[in-house]
DNA sequence: GCAAAAGTGTTAGACATACACCCATGC
DNA sequence: GCATGGGTGTATGTCTAACACTTTTGC
């Protein structure tokens, strides 16, 4: 195995591991961040593992950093994932001798490939923001609908879905946008945004009043030019009192 | 150190751990099960470590069982604890030297003392079910009032605030009580669960209206009788329906 | 009879919902 | 001019929230 890499396992957690669902908007769309295992056709959720003296929370912000070169990002646990069968769906031999073919023989060692915990983490990113960058495992990053995400490794699919759930919840208790839109953006972007996470159609107006009665916007006097059709005015949030309104937990009845 | 206990932490995960805050509700009180280590005045929530092929989940229902008796309760995962001052407010050295005095010189080993990240659970328990036993560190149990609860070991009393905030939150589309009052019980009674879990005073009369609006209590012919003034009318739950309300996450507007 | 707890009903106002009209832009 | 998207306003009905009266029970 490569020194580095076997450097690496010795400075981390061996039971315990982070993976991030990393969710961004593009047009129009809710898209999660896959990564390609080296030497394989499996796509998997980026994830990491947690220096010896890190705390769980630097690690997983050490790691989105790592894989979208963000910082200071909307970031939380959603959940843990600690079943015994979590590579229940796969051939976890095949996969293990593509892996060795890649990073050598002795990739698969006993000592490092024990059973895992690991530490969900959910992402708000700005998509235009990122520069996705692979890690030591793979080669190549995705943007994927979330309607269209393929089987992946481990209990990914699982992670996925379960991040979702948790999203949506958390949409009904705390205004969501700040993370995943540019700074400035117009209302039909914004709900574009909660219809794609909710996943049904709201209706433009009662949105829109909606949305200023909870007093986390700010008007601007430019609209949005360029496009077809009548010019859209643009917004902002107000950081301070969107910050007030996450701590708060302000009911959103939407 | 005990050859058993070291067989115990020989066959488990060295770097997780589990604690639970247990719920249960007496006398309009919310209360927490703590335990008291041996050798010292120290009190902690119960935890145990989770065993090499066991999930997480599984553990957590065992560890559960171990320390009330009870199965088939409510039980859910609320946060992953895993920074790393994690004993910040303690002195770390005079409470292992109180440990090696009780459980043998070799107890603070550096193979099993490691850093630890802790899935902390929540159980919401009947609490006159409860057959509270000590485990293998404690010799002494206590319900103790959620708004009086001692300074406790590690991060504990961290755990019990992020525990009901999850629950207060929790309560805003999911019923409760099912797993907290006895198989009967009264609108009143039901009202002073959800009055101490969210620390307001509720009204009386709207209470009752919404509570019968969610159609999850089926109400008895009994009444409570034995207590002073008006005997007031004995409830259930339908458990079908309840159970459906949680599945269906319905938003509670309380 | 009185105080305290419980049962039941009413009413005003707030809010969600549904819907209508006008404006701007490109073809 | 027309299709499409966007801005703004209004009416209706439902549900929340505040509140009143009656009944039961022990002292």
């Amino acid at each position: 195995m490569d020194p580095k890499l076997k450097a690496y396992f010795e400075s981390t957690l061996k039971e315990v591991s982070i993976d991030c669902v990393i969710f961004g908007f593009h047009e129009g769309e809710l898209k999660v961040l896959l990564l390609k295992w080296k030497g394989t056709e499996g796509w998997s959720l980026p994830g990491g593992k947690i220096y010896l003296e890190e705390s769980v929370n630097d690690a997983a912000v050490r790691i989105l950093q790592e894989r979208t070169g963000l910082k200071e990002i909307f970031l939380q646990q959603f959940y843990t994932f600690g079943g015994n069968d979590r590579y229940k769906n796969m051939d976890k031999a095949a996969l293990f001798r593509k892996l060795e073919w890649a990073f050598g023989a002795d990739f698969y060692d006993e000592k490092y490939m024990k059973r895992h915990v690991s530490l969900g983490y959910m992402a708000l990113v700005e998509f235009e923001q990122v520069v996705a960058t692979p890690d030591w495992y793979t080669d190549e990053c995705m943007w994927c609908e979330i309607s269209a995400i393929p089987e992946l490794l481990f209990d990914h699919n699982e992670m996925v879905e379960v991040a979702l759930k948790a999203l949506r919840r958390q949409l009904s208790y705390q205004p969501i946008g700040y993370n995943l839109l540019p700074e400035k953006f117009t209302m039909p972007e914004l709900q574009r945004l909660y219809e794609t996470i909710l996943g049904k159609q709201l209706d433009r107006r009662n949105f829109q009043k909606l949305m200023l009665s909870y007093d986390i916007l700010e008007k601007l006097p430019e609209k949005r030019t360029g496009g077809a059709f009548k010019a859209p005015f643009l917004y902002r949030f107000d950081k301070e009192k969107y910050d007030r309104a996450m701590r708060e937990e302000i009911l959103f009845a939407i």
